[in-house]
RNA sequence: GGGCCGGUAGAUCAGCGGGAGAUCGCCCGCCUUGCACGCGGGAGGUCGCGGGUUCAAAUCCCGCCCGGUCCA
């Protein structure tokens, strides 16, 4: 990545003209703007500590929410419409889980071109989740918050459309916090950066006073590709105002928290606690929080070690004073994230944004139990939802959900750390008993990678049972080596890339499904053949997307006609259709036919889907979204995010909604939509199906049930549908619930399936349907009885057997030989002989056969007859081999097969031979 | 989506090619005024399901189902 742009990049006319001049960071060595032509240092944290805590150098005081106020009102009056906050969860988005910036509510589909802004200019504040500096909130009192509310006021500069650019988008920083804050112009300084993400780059300039960095004025102008930077259409002003930034400085406390969150605490005394710590002593703590490094290679230790160095605070009150305060400044910042996070309906789970939200309410949860907390947890973030919720409404409807949410995964989280933890203290005890005394880092990993047990978890058990433990610095990236398998590489639509080459030169095909959805007939012209692969001016063959599957049919062409096995939408709109058949040729016209029954039955299910997750909404509640779906000719399928496992009744309760809606005979409502005001009207839940990457989106409406951005082909009106049945629901991963269900005449089959089943089992039975279930419970008790009957009446027969045999042992040298054939009678039997004729002082053997077709053999030594010499496990592969079989075992006991029929006068000749055999032998 | 781990008695788990076990819980008895403890006895298992290898599979191999966990 570049580190930095041609100084022109940098030269504002506006700063230059004010007497700003260009001078170098001595530490840092970044080129930055000031006033003061002597300075010499950029001014940014971590090249000098913070000057504004204990202080009041801002006009006047501002709340957190004054400071989203004025910032609003300041751009509003300047020409920007305020655009409504985004959900934090990037549900428009693919290539992103959690809204990182601002701006990422305008990618890439604004900022690429496809889509125009809502406004332009526009300003908005967004509620931002970055969880890449997860570890180091608290730490830096506020500077690195992993939930924050960034304001922005962008611009999108088109070729044919210039709003503003470098001079404007400073003048306005420039005068926004002079004018607001009421803060010296020797106070600003603008240091020169490189900005880049999401494959977008650009020069920006970042904005301090006072040791910190409030702003980040960003010009986006390039996209990376290989390296390499090529101009885009549109330039945008990205702008990142830090609110809780502003607030922190005009306030002057000790950290960024006591601004933002400072009504909260006595709440927090309330629920936990609050650490009193002396304000002097937080004032004179603070600024050196500036010199703690996000990425740094330091460890925690280290970075007290120099804090206290600078700040004259002895390292042991820095970590008795303030760790503690350190852990309920994170605790406000993470409870709010899940707060923000689970608003947006997320389920917990292993895969995506869930379990983005997992780690969170997990640490979350850690962090409580390090003070003694952890039952607090709900409590917390009910304040969170409570707090926020007044700004943002969304947060106080979703509480009960978002609290039902979170106690679920609290739930499972303790199971795992009890289940885990007596599995480690397991380990750890019989490694002790090995006289380990250190618990190894792999074994540390391989719980963690496992069963979820992080080191602070093994650390404390390691402690309870008297053993060392340590965690390595890099620990997390130990995990991460495990993991180093090739990613699988998607060559499944490689095909689709060489097509998409073949017919690069071709039109767009025209698309005459949507119009004419049911229409079974259309003539086209030939405009391309490539082996299988036809491509028409028009089709109103349906292609394969939005997890339904392609029409089929067939093609009449002049010199015969040809199959249409799929049909898929090539990336520049061009539909191919792979045939079968005799190919007609470029340019001549054909008659295409629609196989119309397969496309209904996909059409009902598609429908069916549409009203099943608004039915699962309503249900289960807004976090209940698709995650992903298919539709098929004879069956759909819907993947539910839903915490918990499907009962029988919800099930029914989903069916009975979804087929109330099909008998309301509810006319679908389907048409093409300006984005933003799709968004406006129906809201984020329109993307079931995920990212939409267009200006305009078609929307699917069940009026009153659903809307949803679709591009399928749906019937007319819900009765359409018919009959929607539930056939079977299965967890596809955890917090995700497959459906699989059929819509209209496709559930007969099923239908059809389950009575013959049914019918099947009155018949053998002997029972009506409605007595079966109670006949079953009967007749597995039976077998369970008879079961046990055999096993006793066994025993009784093994031990007549035993006692007649005893009479009448085959003397074998030393030996007392006992044979056996039962055709009739098992090895439990067999077994049983063995222990009433061979629990004697003399040497005795027992060699039986059970068994019809292909007897088994079991052979049993006590300890005498192996003194002796006897070998059980010889003994059977001997004799095996004498009835074309195999056998083996130890000294004791040994088995084996035969591979026919034998005889009791067989077996008992054979079986003395080989015991003498090997008598002899010894 | 991928990797790894697991599924054995009501619960927690051991066994990992040659007779299904331990601890807790449960039932009965003894001890005790009673409870708890202690002692003695007992009931309780399609070793997740289906294939395969083998004379022999809870154990090895393959597939499926179910659960857990991690993802720089």
């Amino acid at each position: 990545m570049k580190s930095s742009f041609p100084p022109a990049a940098y030269e504002i006319n506006f700063l230059k003209e004010r007497g700003y001049v260009r001078r170098r960071c001595k530490y840092c060595g970044s080129y930055f703007w000031t006033l003061d032509p002597d300075r010499d240092v950029c001014g940014e944290s971590p090249c000098v500590p913070y000057s504004f805590v204990g202080k009041s150098l801002t006009k006047a005081r501002f709340s957190f929410k004054e400071v989203k106020e004025v910032f609003l009102k300041f751009f509003e009056k300047r020409g920007h419409e305020i655009i409504a906050p985004y959900p934090v969860v990037a549900r428009w988005r693919n290539d992103l889980f959690l809204v990182p910036a601002s701006i990422a509510v305008f990618q890439p589909h604004v900022t690429s071109g496809i889509s125009p802004p809502p406004a332009n200019p526009l300003v908005i504040i967004q509620p931002c989740i970055r969880l890449e500096d997860v570890d180091k909130v608290g730490l830096t009192f506020g500077r690195h918050l992993t939930c924050f509310s960034m304001g922005g006021h962008h611009a999108f500069n088109y070729p044919d459309k210039e709003v503003y650019w470098k001079e404007k988008t400073v003048e306005y920083y420039h005068e926004f916090i002079m004018k607001e804050f009421g803060i010296p112009e020797e106070e600003l300084i603008y240091k020169e950066a490189v900005w880049s993400g999401g494959g977008n780059a650009g020069p920006c300039l970042e904005t301090i006073s006072y040791g910190l960095e409030l702003a980040t004025l960003v010009f986006m102008q390039y996209k990376t590709l290989n390296d390499k930077l090529i101009e885009l259409p549109i330039r945008t002003v990205d702008t990142g105002y830090g609110m809780e930034r502003f607030a922190w400085l005009s306030q002057g406390t000790p950290s960024c928290f006591d601004a933002v969150y400072g009504e909260l605490y006595p709440k927090l005394e309330k629920l936990i606690g609050f650490p009193k710590v002396e304000k002097s002593l937080l004032e004179k703590y603070s600024p050196y929080t500036a010199l703690v490094v996000p990425k740094a290679e330091m460890g925690i230790m280290d970075i007290r070690r120099k804090i206290s160095e600078l700040s004259k605070i002895p390292l042991d009150v820095i970590i008795k004073e303030i760790e503690p305060l350190e852990k309920i400044y994170a605790l406000l910042d993470f409870t709010k994230s899940i707060a923000f996070i689970m608003s947006e309906g997320v389920v917990p789970s292993n895969v995506r944004v869930g379990y983005l939200a997992r780690l969170l309410i997990r640490k979350t949860y850690r962090l409580l139990m390090s003070i003694g907390h952890e039952d607090k947890l709900l409590d917390l973030l009910d304040l969170q939802l409570n707090y926020w919720g007044g700004e943002y409404p969304n947060l106080r409807e979703m509480r009960d959900e978002v609290l039902d949410l979170v106690e679920t995964e609290v739930e499972k989280f303790r199971e795992t750390i009890s289940k885990g933890s007596s599995y480690v203290e397991r380990e750890l005890s019989s490694m002790k008993k090995n006289g380990i005394i250190e618990v190894p880092v792999d074994f540390m990993i391989r719980v963690y990678d496992e069963r979820g047990i992080t080191p602070d978890i093994v650390e404390s058990i390691a402690e309870k049972v008297g053993m060392k433990a340590r965690a390595p610095e890099n620990f997390y990236g130990l995990v991460a080596s495990r993991h180093l398998s090739a990613e699988r590489a998607g060559v499944e639509k490689d095909w689709m890339k060489l097509l998409e080459e073949v017919f690069k030169d071709l039109p767009a095909t025209e698309q005459t499904y949507y119009e004419k959805p049911f229409e079974s007939r259309f003539t086209a012209k030939v405009l391309g053949v490539h082996g299988e692969y036809i491509v028409l001016d028009k089709t109103l063959f349906y292609p394969e997307g939005g997890g339904a599957i392609s029409d089929t049919g067939r093609i009449k062409h002049s010199k015969g006609e040809c199959k249409v096995l799929d049909v898929q939408l090539l990336g520049g709109g061009i539909i191919v259709h792979k045939v079968e058949g005799s190919l007609p040729e470029v340019g001549e016209v054909v008659e295409g036919f629609i196989d119309m029954e397969r496309r209904y039955a996909v059409m009902r299910h598609h429908t069916a889907t549409h009203i099943l997750i608004g039915a699962a909404r309503k249900i289960f509640g807004k976090h209940a979204w698709q995650a992903g779906a298919r539709k098929e000719p004879s069956h759909g399928r819907l993947d539910i995010s839903h915490h918990k496992r499907l009962t029988l009744e919800d099930i029914r309760r989903l069916e009975n909604e979804a087929n109330k809606i099909v008998g309301m005979r509810i006319p679908l409502r389907i048409m093409w939509m300006d984005r933003n005001d799709a968004e406006k009207r129906y809201g984020f839940s329109l993307y079931q199906g995920g990212e939409i990457p267009s200006a305009k989106i078609r929307v699917v409406e069940i009026p009153g049930w659903d809307a949803e951005a679709c591009c399928g082909l749906h019937v007319e009106n819900t009765e359409d549908v018919g009959f929607i049945k539930i056939l079977k629901t299965e967890r596809i991963q955890e917090g995700v619930e497959r459906l699989i269900f059929a819509a209209g005449p496709a559930a007969l089959p099923y239908i059809q399936e389950d009575w013959r089943l049914i019918r099947s089992f009155t018949e053998k039975l002997g029972a009506p349907p409605e007595a079966v279930e109670k006949r079953l419970d009967e007749i597995l008790f039976e077998v369970r009885e008879l079961r046990k009957t055999v096993r006793k009446l066994t025993s009784v027969a093994a031990k007549i057997k035993a006692m007649e045999l005893k009479s009448s042992p085959i003397q074998v040298q030393k030996i007392k030989l006992y044979v056996v054939h039962e055709p009739e009678h098992d090895r439990e039997y067999v077994l049983t002989i063995a222990d009433e004729l061979l629990n004697v002082d003399e040497p005795s053997c027992l060699i039986a056969s059970y068994g019809e077709k292909r007897p088994s053999l079991l052979i049993l030594a006590n300890k005498r007859a192996r003194e002796s010499g006897v070998h059980a496990g010889r003994l059977a592969s001997a004799i095996a081999s004498n009835f074309m079989g195999k056998g083996g075992g130890n000294e004791r006991l040994g088995q084996g097969g035969f591979g026919r029929k034998i005889t009791y006068d067989e077996l008992r000749d054979v079986a003395v031979g080989e015991l003498e055999k090997l008598l002899r032998l010894k």
